[in-house]
DNA sequence: ATTCGTGCAAATAGTTTGCAGCAGA
DNA sequence: TCTGCTGCAAACTATTTGCACGAAT
């Protein structure tokens, strides 16, 4: 397994200490009282973990950055994160499940480019029109099967450059 | 079986036996032989369970279609029909991977509902025209990030007819 | 004090693999 | 005949869960 460096997100005014943006801080304990959960040390540091990297990631990455997680927490919080509408959970075609900030913490709609070959997946940004159509088009599509859309995802597969540059 | 007309190359009609289409056959079995491996009688019956249905299905799935095939068997076929390119897997948030033909074999290029309450995956057709949008979205933003696009996927998510009823 | 979270260890479950027999080219 | 496919059972591994202790309200 190869190390990655864990780069932080261009977002105007993010901060690179280790403390979460305050207004995502104040909004996942909201929503964790909601289903009357706690904001724990440990949950914080999840939250804390997904803010700093802006790709998804999988439980061992989470764990290079946070050693001092246990494991089963580690999976148990982030299923109650994930009930609480702040982390996102990403299915892979590989072995491990990947999780993101949801995207209402972010204030980025993104899509994915998915790695074939290692399995990392960058964040990018469509154009917000070409974004609008597919929505569209889908909400048309659904119509007939009397399907309710909820959300759409737009992801292309293939190689980064790293594994590109291997080959 | 839901077909939706749209402006796509529908240059085969599609077989309502239960037979495989013999074009398809004839594919197969020589992607098959470029890997030097035969086309058994396990395999196609995959090949001919996944002609059946319309959409991305579970090994469970497939075997209540055909009990006679022993699971670990189909998990093997599965790969390598997956490696010779006739089959592809779908990766889902559900707890069972799923498969379906590959487009070239079908020839149709399509996109998926996903219910999240009940992993059912439905096909559906989205207009050529907006296809070619997000790809050429898609190559742009790869260029970018010097990642190269083999494929792109434009799913929706939400609840299917029948979950939504039962609400 | 009582409820909820934690962390270890053990269990679960989808998937993979070793191996002996069988079958297709 | 000779590889390679099959099918059973056993192994593997990401993930989940039971339980007793600790923390927060």
């Amino acid at each position: 397994m190869r190390m990655i460096p864990v780069g932080n997100s261009a977002k105007r005014g993010r901060l690179s200490s280790p403390a979460v943006d305050a207004d995502v801080e104040t909004t996942v304990a909201s929503r964790l009282r909601r289903l009357g959960q706690r904001f724990t040390a440990g949950r914080r540091a999840l939250v804390d973990a997904l803010t700093k990297v802006d790709r998804p990631v999988t439980i061992e990455e989470i764990l290079r950055v946070e050693p001092r997680l246990p494991l089963s927490s580690t999976y148990r919080n982030l299923a109650i994160l994930q009930q609480a509408g702040v982390v996102h959970r990403v299915s892979t075609d590989h072995e491990f499940a990947r999780f993101e900030l949801a995207e209402d913490l972010t204030d980025r709609h993104h899509h994915h480019l998915v790695c074939e070959s290692c399995g990392t997946i960058e964040d990018v940004e469509i154009p917000a029109r070409l974004d609008r159509s597919v929505r569209a088009a889908l909400d048309e599509l659904a119509r007939t099967a009397r399907f309710r859309v909820a959300s759409h995802r737009v992801d292309a597969f293939g190689l980064c450059a790293r594994c590109a540059a291997e080959r």
